[in-house]
DNA sequence: CATGAATGAGTGTTCATTCAT
DNA sequence: GATGAATGAACACTCATTCAT
């Protein structure tokens, strides 16, 4: 699966792998202590216990490793793609995902990763395309939420779903990033958005 | 004595004062176009007509600039503050203000600039705090205003209003920073916030 | 004094006399604690409390600065030619000098301030020339002492006295340095000079 | 590993040890003929024909290339401790050691780089303890041979050996100093401090 | 695939000195 | 005489990347 269809895998192949994951978590690790443009090469190569040489065997260059993380980033959206394709009632499935998601952004990593990712992305066009796509199939599966629960009479009947997603998911975001730089603990910041958001949301009685 | 008092301020201090603008007003337009890691001191000086080494007469450093403008950033504030201390009816001051501050966001460089910093708050404890006080500043006073819509009865009675005006500036910006990615219009943002926070906000009949 | 043979030394001269002496103690306080290289011009200037470009107008450069105080040093040894110049039998003059020259070494400040000198002497010719003039008045004192000496019987008749009291200056010098170095007493130190260059010049009984 | 042992010295490691030793020597030049806070990383690298980046491959900074060349200076003592470790007679033994050095330290260059090494020792504690342990090492040995003369009846009983050839020693550098800067011939120095020493430390017939 | 020596432009900062005020 | 802004070359060092082995 690395290279064809097929599934040839040798030794070799997954050594191969095995070094470039080495690579990227080292990666991760060095960006998130010390940034994306503090980091040097030769400190992810370091740290990966791989040589500085050996490391653009794998990688073409420093950007790629980030452009690399991001993508995997991506997978991390999975289990919240799979709360949120649940079948339950709308109000109950954006609860549910409010909580995990928050749970998610309460690690001061995984919120740094992204503003570093976040900041590269407005300077360079293929980081900035990556990124949104992560952020949208997040917003698409929400806006599908959306929509149902509208539908079903479970939500008021917004005028733009996909705007709303959007701010639902800023509105966590930023309350994870002010939780890293001030230390207001994020669940906190969890409960007040669930509540602000339910309210702007559930239809009037 | 060079600023308090009268104003006793010489050919000579007015000649320095313009000289720290041209700096710190180059420096703005490095740090948009290029980001804060990737513009040298010598953009900076060259950009502002300066000396690499006279500019080492009006800053101690690169940091410093940085923190300079940071620290401007708060006095663009001003007119925000001034919506919000207005005594109207909170929902309209609420509306006034979005719009206002929206429109504001809508200019790309305001936004840019603040992630620049944002990023640089990450890790410059510094930066972190006055970034801080920035935002607090815009946060007090909205949780001012709410704090009086609910208890004239405007506003519904959310539990922590704080939080609440934290939300509403993270939909905002968040919004903002995404219309800089995708090239939707603020304009459009902003309307959708209108709506979500005053969804959110305006008591059930 | 300060200018020609008159006197008619004004307050304006006496201010720029203090000028200029508050620059060489300031300079000759930045020299020991950091060195002739690593000391700036700024640093001088500041620790003189004199602004720095006004630092130019009493001295033509940090060089000068060195010149000048090299000769100051050159003054210090007015004590020690002093004590030579006495008529007494020569090995008690020697002996004394040794004493009161040895104690005067035995502040490091001396022996720090006298290296940094002889260090720049190697590629600077003017302060060559200063430090050998500087040392030729202590050796011809010296040798003057010998020479009396040996006249009279008291000392043994070496070959060459001028080289013997670069040798007596040398070692009591070198002594001085390695007591900064590594912390042995200068006064362990003076006493075995004293009683090496004894036994070499005090004829055989 | 790529020391001990046998000698599995590939060429790889050859033609690094070569370029060490190509940037040392093109250091010792550059220290010599400018001094050390006079030379510039690039003026070494120039030299030694080895990009800038690239003697960052090699020294960790320019202050350990000076650290290195103390450390080679040791190397240099090897034929005067040869000498000293002789059987003969102590007076014989130490004459001959007076000229062998006298003659090594005749060439400026020793003298300068000794100097340029001696002057950086003072305010940097790493060069200082090489330099102490690059003397203590002749020091020991000349003490021994002094010790040994004394026992032997063939020195004068002197309070304190190590004192004593310390102060041969210094009495021999300061002259090799003074013959850098005066150009008096060092063959004249010599001569005179083998007649000082001998007399200080033969016994009285 | 693996290594680390090699490159040289680039980094932020300091320097001694000048000069208009 | 006194000031400190102005200059730009120089500083030690780091950088991402290449490439011979």
């Amino acid at each position: 699966m690395t290279k064809s269809g097929k599934k040839p895998a040798t030794n070799r192949d997954k050594a191969t792998a095995k070094r470039r994951n080495q690579i990227l978590e080292a990666a991760v690790i060095c960006f998130l202590e010390r940034g994306y443009h503090q980091t040097g090469v030769r400190d992810i190569a370091t740290r990966a216990g791989v040589s500085l040489g050996n490391l653009y065997n794998h990688f073409p260059g420093k950007h790629d490793v980030l452009v690399e993380i991001a993508m995997l980033e991506r997978q991390e959206m999975e289990p919240f793609l799979k709360i949120l394709a649940a079948q339950s009632p709308a109000p109950k499935v954006l609860e549910k995902f409010l909580k995990a998601y928050g749970k998610y952004l309460a690690a001061p990593e995984n919120v740094i990763l992204t503003l570093e990712i976040t900041s590269e992305a407005i300077r360079q066009p293929d980081i900035a395309q990556l990124f949104l796509e992560n952020g949208d199939e997040l917003t698409n599966a929400l806006t599908a939420v959306l929509r149902r629960g509208i539908e079903d009479g479970d939500l008021r009947r917004v005028p733009d779903p996909e705007q709303v997603s959007q701010m639902i998911l800023d509105v966590l975001e930023g309350g994870a990033y002010r939780s890293v730089l001030s230390k207001v603990p994020m669940r906190k910041v969890v409960g007040s958005v669930v509540d602000f958001v339910q309210a702007s949301l559930l239809p009037r009685q």
